[in-house]
Order: structure tokens, then C-alpha cells, then sequence
DNA sequence: CTGTTAGCGCGTTCAA
DNA sequence: TTGAACGCGCTAACAG
């Protein structure tokens, strides 16, 4: 049925070893012979059989990819970065979803290491000692991709989360405001959350404002938790001049809620946000906010992976890409503060 | 280095076979004999190699998946679905992007093949005589997911592209329009393309309305094409009183055209679509728009693809999913016509 | 430049 | 219930 590298050695009246060669691009071959050869597996219309190639080799040309959640925009942008330069380079990736779950994450880490895989890319909530363990159960490079541990001793390729949520936060404060709530993440996401929530702290003591808990809802990264924390800053009796949203949805959600309340954006409240989403541009007012390079991180920490499996020395294992204010149409001064 | 299951019997004092039998739960061992091999992995760190298996066993419990791009929600939305049951039923997936390019799509399906994927999950533009022809040059199973091919000789999970436009554009018909426009996307693209704009002129073709050139705007389904599309409606002598977009992302830009021009959705203008992804929530006016099962795509089509696999006998073969309208607010009556 | 020979790690008969 | 032996399809020395 199948049609074998030995079939077309025969066919083509050479040793196997021959044909291996001539379909790995091994140079020592006469060109008479690898006309013959390639003639014969077009005429067997042979396909290598990766499997057996990767039992031999011992290599597979394959990378793990574990991923919060691909419908999650964001982290859909990380996985075509990785992707397309996965595909420069010729590999394939295995992506397997864990919601940021630990047991699934550890799960996904070890059928990925059955698979043999020549690499690992790994997107996920906390990255504890468990997850450490299981790295260490193999010997393939791995990467943290928009990410990092507490040590910094795994490679990883990210954006800093706390100073973006500052250069946020710092923008509004530049414009004259004074009381900026923030609509946070969970505080246990270490990047999307915490990070981003010591940002918004140190930003408003650096101005000497002082920190309200009225001012800080947690939200769960989507529209309507923007909506929602939104809602009750605006019952507030003092009401915040300006709201900070970890993500653009949120922000978004924030908003429509202003609007709704009959208020303008941002001649009463400013909005600002982390993210750069695609639908930052899709709202009005568009919005300003600190743009994370998503596809980068992908495409860099995918490229810092194949470094690393070809075993080439890397100068920075540790790499922070650059995050940049996009200033649009979400934030304005505060109205004249009586 | 490696522990192989070698390696195990040894410390077990048993066969490899026997090893190779608990591992793969076979039932004819002696509990006692498991519970010592079971030990001796445990105290090894064995992890069984899948792609030593693969060979083996010629299965990989993988499976191709060849998608347009993983970044746009749509199709991320459907990889989603399609991931969540193969977990569900022990594969892995290997993702790859073809951007609907033909070259691309017939190399990955080649590099899937070589890998010995299980079988295959196609998203893509046009399935050609080339693709058939790629697909056959092996035996594993294949479904077409969010496409179809024309002969219908491809197992294959859609929605009806033609009827979900008709029903959209129906609905402004009922609502008492009569000059309706259309952002559509490339005719070329079978499915979110061609068939949409079939559906648009067999619903105006019913009602008795007469197809105009100027009211039919090709658009690349983004929300940047959707705000072209619609300022050349606007500056049309005589304009359409609604718009029916062949995707969320350009009708949200003729939603926001309009609001530019100082114009009401939907008062002055309604606005229909069909997706309804999250967006579709994200936007003041909400928008009308009939909705498209994207995750449920994917998950019927994995799920196909597993009987497939297991040499289940399929009654349907080719399995179309509901569509539905979702009734939100940018949708209205036209003014009272003069 | 080409062929021979071993494995790679595991599933799977077939006997025992 | 267990073990011995073979083979999956290919790469990688090693000879020649």
C-alpha cells in the first residue's frame, strides 16, 4: 500500500542509503543518480514518512505550543507570530489550549514531551514550581512566551507589563488627572493582572495621589466586566475623571457605559487601556492605548526557540519588547476641577 | 539517557511486551505484575514515546489542521471548537496557516501527510480539483470544515452561506426596505464571498426590487473596508436606506461611517450582518446580525472526523448547521418613504 | 560517490 | 498470563 524509501531504491536501482540522501538534500550525491532517484519516487509518488524519520533522527521537526486559549484574540496574534516563523524555519506546532488551568497546563506539557517534540512554547498563567518539575522531566529547550517566571531563569520573551500599566496611567496624570480609577484583572494573573495593577500604584504615588480602593474593580479581561466596574464608578458620589482598563475590552466596555450614562468620552472621563487590539480602532471614541507587540512576542520567542534547539549560543535569554503609547481619541484634560 | 521501555522491563523484571501491555491498558496482566511495572515507571520517570509508537502502531493520534488564519476570531473561534474535542477524544492538533492561498494550502496538506496525521481538518477558500487531488494521494480521512467543495463528495460541516444572507437580508425586506445595499466580500471566496451575494440578490429578486451595480461594494471583510464601502454609498445621489455586510467587522464600519456623517443608526440608516461574533455586542448601536455557530463548526467537524478515524459508519456525511438571526438594535423601520 | 549494517522505541503476533 | 522475535520506515555511521 504504502510506498517506501525502499521501493523507490529499488525502483530506482540504488541503496536506500542513496534515496535518504538525495531526499535530505545531501550533497554527495552524482547528479545522474539523483535524477534516477527523483524520477523514481515521482513515478511511486513517494512521501517520507516523517514518523520513521523522527525515530531515526531522533528529531521531529515539531514544536509544543501551549496556549491559554486561541479564540482569545491576543493570544490568537502570539500563535500566527509563532506560526509563520515556525514555518520559516520548517517546523510544525502542536497547540494544545490549557486555560491557565495548572493541572491541564502540567497535562498538556507532558503528552506534548511524548510527542517528542524539539521544543516548547509556553503561554500561561503562573509559572510555578510544578511546571519547572515538568520542564525538567526532558532535556528540550523551552520558552516562556508572554510570560515570565519570578526566578527569570527560563528564556522568555514578554512585554513589562507594570511599566506599560504606568506609562499608561502616567499619560493621564501628564493630562491633569488626579482621580483615575483602574478596571484591573485578577490579581493572581501575574502579567495581565498583578503587573499591571502595581503599574497603576506606583504611577499615581510617584504624582502623590493618594490610593482609593473605590477605585480599583477587578474585572475578568471581557466587555461587560468593563461594563459592570464601570457602572459602579459612575454611582460613585465622587466620580473618577479617568478609568484605566488592563485590556482594550474592557476599556471598550468602560466606554459604552460612560455613553450610555449620557456622558462624553473623553470630554467627562478619559479612557485608557493596554493592548492595541484590532478593535481599539473599531470604537468611538478610538482609543488611546499602550500598544503590546502580540504577534512580536510570538515571532521573537519562536526565533529565540529555534536558536535554542539548534543549540546556538543566545546573548539574551531574556528578552522585554518594547511597548509604545498610541495616542488617539480617548483622553482629553479633566474638565476644569472646581 | 532516555528510559525506554527497555529500560523499565529490566527494572521490573519483566518483558518488554508486558510493559508494552500495561502502558497500553490491556487487561490480560496479573494486577501484581501491573502494580511492579507501574513501580518501576514510576521510579524511572518513564515517559512513553509516541513517535517510536507512531511507528509502531501507525497511528499518531494527531491531526492536521490546515486554517486560513488563526488570528481572525472567526477562524480561531472554530480551531477552538475543533481543539476542545480532539482533547475530548485524546488527539493533538498540529495548526497550520494557508491564508487561503492555493500553493501554500497544497504544501501543508503535504508536510500533514508526511507527518502521518490521523486524519485532517481542511479550512480554506476554494477546494479544487488540485486539493482533491493532494487528498487522495493518501487514505486518511478528511473533512472540510467551513467550506465545501462543489460536488459535495467531501464529508464537509458548514452553514448555509447562501441562506443565512437571504434570511438577513429578508429581515430588512420585511422591516419595509426597499434600497438596500451590499458590502460583500471577494466573489472569488466560495463560501463568506460568493455564496453571501447569492443570497442578497435572491432576496431582492423575491420582493421584486431591481439589483443595482451601485448599491453591491466588494469589500476584504475588514471593519477599514466596510467605512469605504459605505462613504461611497453615502455620497450615491440616491442612498440605500439599509446595508447588509457579509461580515460584523465591515458592517461595524458602516455603523461608524454613518455616526461620522452625522447620521443614525438605524434610524436613518439600519444595519445588518451576518457573524455575530463578540463584536457584535461591542458596538453602540448593538448590532442586528444573524449568527454563525463558529465554535460548533469546528467541534462537529472534529467530531466527524473521529468517527472517520475509527472507521465509524457516518450517516451524514455532509452535515449543515443552523443558522439564526440574532434581533438587536441596528435595525428599524425606514423613514417614512416620500 | 555509494552500499551495508545497525539501531531508533515500541506494538504485535505467536508460542509457551 | 507472559516472553521472544520481528518489523514499522528511516537515519547514520562505517566501509569501500
Amino acid at each position: 500500500m504504502t510506498v517506501t524509501i525502499y521501493d523507490v531504491a529499488r525502483e530506482a536501482g540504488v541503496s536506500m542509503a542513496t534515496v535518504s540522501r538525495v531526499v535530505n538534500n545531501n550533497p554527495n550525491v552524482k547528479p545522474q543518480t539523483r535524477k534516477k532517484v527523483y524520477e523514481a519516487i515521482e513515478r511511486l509518488g513517494y512521501r517520507p514518512n516523517a514518523v520513521a524519520r523522527g525515530l531515526a533522527s531522533k528529531k521531529t521537526t515539531t514544536v509544543g505550543v501551549v496556549i491559554p486559549d486561541i479564540a482569545n484574540v491576543n493570544f490568537a496574534e502570539v500563535a500566527r507570530g509563532i506560526e509563520d516563523i515556525a514555518n520559516m524555519y520548517h517546523y510544525n506546532i502542536i497547540l494544545s489550549n490549557a486555560d491557565k488551568r495548572k493541572d491541564k497546563e502540567i497535562r498538556v506539557i507532558n503528552t506534548l514531551l511524548e510527542k517528542q517534540v524539539d521544543g516548547l512554547l509556553f503561554m500561561g498563567g503562573a509559572v510555578t514550581e510544578e511546571h519547572v518539575q515538568a520542564f525538567r522531566t526532558s532535556n528540550v529547550p523551552i520558552v516562556l512566551c508572554a510570560t515570565t517566571d519570578e526566578q527569570g531563569t527560563i528564556p522568555s520573551v514578554d512585554i513589562d507589563h507594570e511599566a506599560a500599566a504606568y506609562d499608561a496611567v502616567k499619560q493621564l496624570i501628564v493630562q491633569g488627572h488626579r482621580s483615575i480609577a483602574m478596571i484591573s484583572g485578577t490579581l493572581q494573573d501575574p502579567s495581565n493582572g498583578f503587573a499591571r495593577y502595581q503599574g497603576y500604584k506606583r504611577a499615581l504615588a510617584e504624582a502623590g495621589i493618594t490610593y482609593e480602593e473605590n477605585f480599583v474593580r477587578i474585572g475578568n479581561y471581557k466587555y461587560e466586566s468593563g461594563i459592570e466596574a464601570t457602572k459602579y464608578f459612575l454611582e460613585l458620589e465622587a466620580r473618577p475623571t479617568a478609568i484605566f482598563a488592563a485590556t482594550d475590552e474592557m476599556a471598550i466596555g468602560a466606554i459604552h457605559c460612560i455613553q450610555d450614562y449620557g456622558l462624553n468620552v473623553p470630554a467627562d472621563i478619559s479612557v485608557i487601556s493596554v493592548d492595541n487590539s484590532r478593535i481599539s480602532s473599531m470604537v468611538r471614541p478610538l482609543l488611546t492605548t499602550v500598544a503590546q507587540p502580540m504577534y512580536d512576542i510570538g515571532a521573537v520567542s519562536m526565533r529565540l526557540l529555534t536558536k535554542l534547539m539548534k543549540k546556538e549560543t543566545v546573548e539574551q535569554a531574556k528578552v522585554t519588547l518594547p511597548h509604545e503609547l498610541i495616542t488617539r481619541a480617548s483622553v482629553a484634560a479633566p474638565k476644569a476641577s472646581k
